[in-house]
DNA sequence: TCCCGAACCCGAAACGTTTCGGATTGGGGG
DNA sequence: CCCCCAATCCGAAACGTTTCGGGTTCGGGA
């Protein structure tokens, strides 16, 4: 239905190889021819068939985006880095598809899979540091951008903020209002997240010369729930604690219902951060106190990696720590007596 | 580099179109003949190239979602519909693309991109009802779902919660706990929502023999700053009222910090009802007694009939009203007598 | 013995591009 | 007048499939 260049060509009396390469900006071709052929190409509605190029180019214009957890699709997050992987793959004339998978299988078949869809390179989201899939994927010869898991090779690389930075940030932000007691509910270990937030949190400590108390530490698993019962769980064995980083704004906001239920005032008794400011997070009351992370600009660069990676062979993939910066809200607030809070 | 049809026929010493016909299960092939083949087939490790399938059979296995609103993308929600849009693209093996465009050009513009890029549909979300694109769609003769926007053709659909069946349950459960004076916060005019939702709102009115009252209207424009805006001027224009509905959960929260901040209680002095059943809803305190639609079943929807629409031509599309219902939370509660609240 | 159909297989064309390797002009220098 | 080069243009092959229109073989009925 569309018109082809064949159509083109007849119209303006020229073969289809000038057309193509009038079309295509190559210098053989007549500024007069050109313009004609142009001209022709208007009237007739025509857009090249991205199949039939990307068949006889073997270059592909697209990028796909695996997301392997569901749970984590549903937040607002995914949803932010997709709309800058969007931004960055139309600037740079890519289309972006999305799979979900359960799980993901051998590389080598995920590889294939991601050729025969015309895909250049993907993005992984959700993968947990336990897969042995990983271990695969530095030999790859497919391009490939991870979601924070630390993997690099040569067509392979990831994007993550800086967690430890983020998390110590948040610790120095507490230890600054004159807390000395501060705990923490932690994601579960199969994130590298996890990992790196609590050693930020210990960074953060050791910095303000704080003791790092193993009891003073929850292992949660990212729900509001587990952050539930992360708070009763470290104040029940902790009583002292004034402050408590949660290693998720979730679990921050399951931490402050269970304060709250105990008794306890927000920032009054006992202060709580977050991290990742989803938009809950000012909705709360008291307003969240968290680590921000540019989800955003994100996905752009997972996007704007990949890109480079497919379209250049011998770009060195690069990783590029985001900053997260903290983001002061009410339920934070300075030590105080207890119980002399209005 | 990947096994092609001509590898997989010399490996199996039968011709390209024996090997064609035996990997697509036509009835014209020894089952010996068979068995070789895929043998073969498997060997090599091969998968068959989707670009010069396209090419030939000229079938699309792709449907695009195109998100015209960045703000509302921004939300839980479109990842919802998203979610729900890849598990039904997988079933039937399609592909989901993504696009981000501030507007749409012409109708004819965007059906000729979409086919460039081998989509076989598209579904269209974050169209205001005042764009002039609308008035195009429904002769189009390219497959289209729309999101919200009650649009129909023999190749058009739409796809949309029963929003008057929504907000006519949110009145009547707030006229069930005995509320009389009913205010109502609205979206903005150019969202075919606000005007089904505000319809609901009035025939639940009618239905408990209330007297609908423009005063107890307001229009917001669905931001949380508008929701705060909305409660304050609806309750200095008459204080009487014990509750609001709110059109979307974000300024029904913005109402709720509003009425919290008036020094009012909620529900004891005012109920407050919203509508998406966003996940902050059940963040916020009291938690957000609101209308829930299912984001997922409708983009599942939404996919599956923008895929029978593609697969088989003769299909007429078929507009589904998805039920929504209400989630009694802590922010409705029985009316009660001025100040007695705990 | 001959013919016919069933069962099985294959060659070649087609889809819409790009690109390699020329072919055709016209003009200038020797 | 001949040669060569630059400027333009074009035919045909190739990318990896599917499918149309056959072709061959074999067995059985007439």
């Amino acid at each position: 239905m569309p018109a082809t260049l064949k159509d083109v060509a007849r119209r303006s009396g020229f073969s289809v190889t000038t057309v193509s390469r009038a079309l295509n900006g190559h210098s053989d071709v007549n500024i007069e021819t050109r313009k004609k052929i142009e001209q022709a190409a208007r009237e007739l509605n025509y857009f090249p068939n991205r199949m039939a190029q990307q068949l006889v180019t073997r270059k592909t214009n697209a990028i796909g985006l695996y997301s392997l957890d569901r749970e984590t699709f549903q937040n607002q997050f995914i949803a932010l880095m997709i709309s800058g992987m969007m931004d960055e793959a139309t600037t740079h004339d890519f289309n972006l598809l999305l799979f979900a998978t359960q799980r993901l299988m051998t590389a080598e078949e995920m590889v294939i899979q991601c050729k025969q869809r015309g895909l250049g390179g993907a993005v992984i989201s959700g993968l947990r540091t336990d897969e042995a899939f990983i271990a695969e994927l530095p030999a790859v010869e497919f391009p490939i951008v991870l979601v924070d898991v630390p993997v690099e090779g040569p067509r392979a690389t990831y994007v993550s903020v800086n967690n430890v930075l983020g998390a110590r940030s948040a610790v120095e932000h507490l230890a600054s209002l004159g807390h000395t007691a501060i705990g923490m509910i932690n994601g579960h270990d199969a994130a590298w997240v996890s990992q790196e937030r609590l050693q930020g949190y210990k960074e953060g400590l050791l910095q303000h010369g704080l003791q790092i108390k193993d009891s003073y530490i929850y292992t949660g698993d990212f729900s509001k729930e587990s952050g539930r019962r992360g708070a009763e769980h470290l104040l029940a064995a902790n009583p002292e604690l004034t402050a408590i980083f949660a290693a998720s704004d979730l679990m921050a906001v399951g931490a402050l219902e269970q304060l709250q239920a105990m008794g306890l005032e927000v920032p009054g008794h006992i202060s709580v951060v977050g991290f990742d400011d989803q938009d809950f997070a000012n909705h709360v009351s008291p307003p969240l106190t968290t680590i921000r992370q540019d989800m955003y600009v994100f996905g752009r660069l997972a996007a704007r990696e990949l890109i480079a990676m497919i379209e250049d062979t011998a770009y060195t993939p690069h990783h590029v720590d985001l900053p997260c910066t903290l983001v002061p809200r009410g339920s934070s607030g300075p030590v105080e007596k207890q119980g002399g809070v209005d």
